[in-house]
DNA sequence: GACAATCCCTATTACATGAGTAGGATTAGT
DNA sequence: ACTAATCCTACTCATGTAATAGGGATTGTC
């Protein structure tokens, strides 16, 4: 699972907004300003993220985004599942198993990817958000 | 780091030339008729390997393909970095930090990936090709 | 030496994905 | 009404993936 840059941008924006919860909204071109990111990508992206429930906009003048949670409380494994798919090298277990052809032979190859996804997963479900604004 | 095709044929084709190892040569043709490949592709594949000093070859009537190394020699952490690049979220360390702008900011971010490297890397370079030929 | 089998090499194709950009529709504050 | 912001659709452009095509070079067998 390569990080794609829509994955690195939404974890920094994401920063941004955890630096500011709760209680205010920000807006795209401030979150673009602070972090040096294209103003409108961003714009797709945090659309992404509160689709996925993970923010909460204010529309109109005085609008913005906000965490719909606490830092704690946001995973950096939920967030990259939305910006880049399953954290697995392999999209998922049935369409591996049909990529493999005569998966009764490859059974320890299929189990190796699976550990692959485990340890990532591991590490990328126990690391908050907030984790990451700590210096 | 998502598996590819070309990664997941290599890896088919090495347990059938594993379970040939040592002493004869295996063709194209044979192997990719025990492993239902596509066999201009798997074509591609064997000389990617060769290249990368995995397999040896003999041309002309009776050639094919052999291990140049034992299946416990050689890692499946070693077969997929010829295949499908580095074993990370990434290219390398030099190209994240320059996808990450402001990377003194997000150091949190960039040691994360850093470990999710790390964690993929330290199985699939404890995994041998022979583990994998195990039933 | 002819021939067939086999690896070796370059080029091309079709399709999907990634990384954005453009331009307007909608909503809210003044 | 005017302006500032999010929302939405569609589009472009570059790159990578998964092959396929069509030979060229080498070697064993007759």
């Amino acid at each position: 699972m390569r990080i794609s840059q829509k994955g690195l941008y939404a974890l920094q924006a994401l920063t941004v907004l955890a630096r500011h919860y709760p209680g205010t909204v920000v807006k795209i071109r401030d979150i673009a300003q602070e972090e040096q990111l294209p103003e409108k990508f961003l714009e797709a992206i945090l659309r992404d993220l509160k689709r996925a429930r993970l923010l909460v906009s204010v529309r109109g003048a005085n609008g913005g985004y906000e965490l719909r949670r606490a830092p704690e409380q946001i995973l950096i494994g939920d967030v990259l599942r939305i910006t880049d798919g399953p954290l697995a090298p392999f999209e998922d277990a049935e369409s591996l198993r049909r990529r493999i052809r005569s998966d009764a032979k490859h059974r320890a190859l299929f189990q190796l990817l699976l550990d692959v996804r485990d340890a990532t997963a591991r590490i990328l479900d126990h690391t908050s958000l907030a984790d990451l604004c700590r210096p």
